[in-house]
DNA sequence: TCAACATATGAGCATGTGTTCATATAATAA
DNA sequence: TTATTATATGAACACATGCTCATATGTTGA
């Protein structure tokens, strides 16, 4: 036991692991991110859909484009949003799935 | 594009959903987790490999028994703490290899 | 029982987080 | 240009979080 041997993780990919996870530790950004996990969607139909002010799901879309996990694009005046990394929305189904089978 | 049909998922679901991200939303807990990932541990000995306080290192495994994400067992004077859900060590291992290789 | 060791726990503190509110920026139409 | 609509942004605030410090609890061996 005492002589076994560990693999131990780089200062760097722990925290980017934490950032990460840190994108999908909160209700609002589940909801935001499972929302544009099945369309894509402007500013002001996500604040529709989840209930929240346009100034709350601006800043949340804000957040979630900083760590490159959504994406926008310009059409007229509206901004519609998409997400940007397949891995965190295949992570985020699968822990979706777990909580809803059990 | 207005005729869609959204999945919505419920409120408690959501909660759930988060609420495990957030477990994993914090490097010192990736570390802990990741550690327990390879080999059963004392609480000593986490805090000697991360180089944390045992009262800091304590209350991290009780926010993760909480969750039962972890389990203890006793052996004289140590308690030895081990992973308890597959399902969470599994999406952070993704989630680690997902870093390390981009 | 008592000392030594291992872990748990509560209070306190500094920092982080998610929201609201007011306002700024940007695109469109008249 | 000006009014309208859509979104972004900064400040402020309440609350959450992760740590330290002191101390409590629990186990073992003398």
């Amino acid at each position: 036991m005492e002589q076994s041997e560990h693999h131990f993780l780089n200062e760097s990919t722990v925290e980017d692991v934490a950032r990460t996870f840190k994108a999908l530790a909160d209700p609002t950004r589940v909801k935001i991110l499972y929302l544009l996990s099945q369309e894509e969607c402007s500013v002001g139909h996500i604040a529709d859909v989840l209930n929240m002010t346009q100034s709350a799901v601006s800043h949340q879309l804000s957040f979630l484009k900083n760590l490159r996990l959504v994406k926008s694009r310009r059409q007229g005046k509206s901004l519609f949003y998409s997400y940007d990394d397949e891995h965190v929305i295949g992570v985020l189904k699968q822990v979706i799935d777990h909580s809803l089978h059990d």
